[in-house]
RNA sequence: GCGCCUGUAGCUCAGUCGGAUAGAGCACCCGCCUUCUAAGCGGGUUGUCGCAGGUUCGAUUCCUGCCAGGCGCACCA
């Protein structure tokens, strides 16, 4: 089920208002596409507020004040809305009605965990890929970012009426496996690691896990036995990341494997239909991309003058691959040390007859730096210092770790500080949040306990007269529209910033509207309608909290 | 050299259809639990929104040029 939201419902109700005046002829121009409507900071201008009039002043010829004026009354008469003021320049202020906007109780306990639900990208089929590391060692800092906001994009974008699927592609080919198969032989016999071979501890304990696992292993064939070490790390070091991403709350539709794509001779495939596209060409005993037609700085080499496939090779058929599975929008989500990755991504959309401003969107995701101990945590894997997702959820659990990885912008470089989130305090922003959820089941196991008269049977909106229920509702009222926000940009953050903001809106609420009758006060129908609003509080930050896969305590 | 990202309070950062006095948390100071979870609430202090131009009624936001930092420019994976 999906709602209309305040500000939705007021920004038609604008336009209608526009369009009369248009109609009568008091006004020159045209219906904007979009009405400017914003919730103010200045709780004197109202509950929402819109800047239209000063748009439409110019092609009117007429002041802004006296545009406002024109839709002042058809705005007043609106059942919903109790004062309209013109303030300022020509800003129209705009006051709601208290009891009508009451009544989104009644809306967000019926709706439940659907309420913020929307269908803006109905029947959009999209493949969410994000991560994508090779099996060659644990995952690390560098995955972490996109494990979280990735996860949390996906549960976004499926509020928003998307068909998501979540793919992490397996580079389970080439040299690098090559050589991640030589270094595990060589820690299991004790011999050197190989020049560029892996060199972390966790080669020594791979080694450790295969040998007992493979009995014999180690008296195989000396030429081909890398190959039987290879693919018994591989299993059991894909296993680990996926038994680290399952505890992190990550979840994927489809592990897709790299040798996948070269069995089924997708490589092939693909390069034909290119061919088709008449994109492909041949120079130097190599085989080309041309993917400067389409806005990449060179052309790429699909296979090399050796007969070898390269990695852009594979890169290119699993796009086309994805496009044949039926999906509408390739969502790629990259580290921004592969930013290099986005025109040469593109321009083989294009190469391949698609719509590179459709089809493909790429995510660069800034580094993440890391403090601990007031310094700076240089990753490095020579040095052994990577920190590893695993270990970044020893030390500060899933949920502060996730939250804190989500509510920034992936565009922003971040800095996390491991003691801060270290600590059970309020300098960690998701104790604020899941402290308001905790507390308010407080409130409602307490309400249980009195037998206050709950439900919408027992809800009366005209008793929600507060200015603080008054902002919480209106608080309420905008999740919908934050969902579609952060679904449109691919911005989960907008949901944390969101959350913040009505826990700290919620926390000013409890402190001056008691729920509870006092003493021996016998339950008004003002402490039902109170408790009803703390069940609508409690069931958005739930479901807030559920698109970003971070969970919402009963009790903390 | 070319390209992408960033530059907002002492610190970490919000602020994308251009809007009213630029915000939050932390830090610092002062109040509030003999009645709902004080991981909370209320109040106080903090800014040349990197610099310089331009667009217009209005620019932290859009355009151009600089300055500073991060990252990237393979017949590697």
């Amino acid at each position: 089920m999906t709602t209309q939201s305040q500000s939705e419902a007021l920004a038609a109700a604008i336009t209608a208002a526009i369009g009369a005046a248009i109609e009568r002829g008091d006004l020159l121009g045209t219906i904007p596409v979009t009405i400017p409507l914003e919730r103010p900071k200045n709780r004197d201008h109202g509950d929402y507020a819109t800047s239209v009039a000063l748009q439409l002043a110019k092609p009117a010829g007429k002041s802004p004040r006296a545009v406002a004026e024109l839709l002042q009354s058809d705005l007043l008469a609106l059942e919903s809305v109790s004062a309209v003021e013109i303030a300022g320049p020509g800003f129209i202020n705009i006051t709601l009605n208290r009891s009508s906007q009451a009544e989104l109780v009644r809306t967000i306990l019926s709706s439940a965990q659907q309420y913020g639900i929307g269908n803006a990208l109905n029947g959009v089929a999209i493949n969410l890929e994000f991560i994508s590391a090779n099996p060659t060692g644990p995952l690390h800092l560098g995955h972490t970012r996109w494990a979280a906001v990735g996860d949390a994009l996906g549960r976004v974008l499926t509020a928003a009426g998307a068909q998501v699927t979540r793919e992490f592609y397996i580079n389970d080919r080439g040299n690098q496996m090559d050589l991640f198969g030589k270094s595990v032989e060589a820690a299991a016999l004790g011999l050197p690691i190989p020049e560029d071979g892996y060199q972390g501890g966790y080669i020594n304990d791979l080694a450790d896990v295969v040998v007992a696992e493979n009995p014999g292993i180690k008296d195989a064939a000396a030429d081909t036995r890398y190959e039987s070490f290879r693919e018994a790390a591989y299993k059991v070091q894909l296993a680990q990341q996926q038994g680290v991403l399952n505890t992190f709350n990550t979840h994927f539709d489809v592990w897709f494997s790299e040798r996948s794509l070269h069995e089924a001779g997708a490589v092939e495939h693909g390069i034909d239909k290119l061919r088709q596209q008449g994109h492909v060409f041949d120079s130097e005993g190599a085989i080309w991309l041309r993917t400067t037609d389409f806005g990449d700085d060179k052309d790429r080499v699909i296979t090399k003058a050796n007969g070898d496939l390269t990695y852009f090779a594979s890169d290119t058929a699993y796009y086309i691959n994805k496009r044949e599975r039926g999906f509408d929008i390739c969502i790629y989500m990259l580290g921004a040390d592969h930013h290099g990755y986005v025109n040469r991504l593109r321009a083989t959309a294009a190469c391949a007859g698609d719509n590179p401003d459709y089809n493909v969107e790429i995510l660069i995701g800034q580094l993440v730096k890391i403090m601990e101990g007031g310094e700076e945590v240089k990753l490095s894997k020579r040095a052994g210092t990577i920190i590893t997702l695993e270990e970044l959820v020893e030390k500060v659990g899933v949920d502060a770790a996730r939250y804190t990885l989500i509510r920034y912008p992936v565009d922003t470089p971040m800095v996390m500080d491991i003691d801060i989130l270290r600590r059970n305090t309020n300098e960690n922003p998701v104790y604020y949040v899941q402290y308001a959820h905790a507390r308010i089941a407080a409130v409602l196991r307490n309400v249980a306990e009195l037998s206050i008269p709950m439900g919408l049977d027992h809800f009366d909106p005209t008793q929600l007269t507060h200015d603080r229920e008054n902002e919480l509702l209106g608080t309420l009222a905008e999740f919908p529209s934050v969902v579609a926000a952060a679904a449109q940009f691919r911005e989960p953050h907008r949901i944390a910033r969101y959350l913040e903001e009505l826990a700290g809106v919620y926390h000013g609420f409890y402190a001056d509207c008691r729920v509870l009758p006092l003493g021996d006060d016998v339950a008004s129908p003002l402490h039902s309608a109170r408790a009803n609003l703390c069940a609508a509080t409690k069931q958005v930050i739930k479901n807030g909290l559920d698109l970003l896969g971070v969970s919402a305590p009963e009790r903390m």
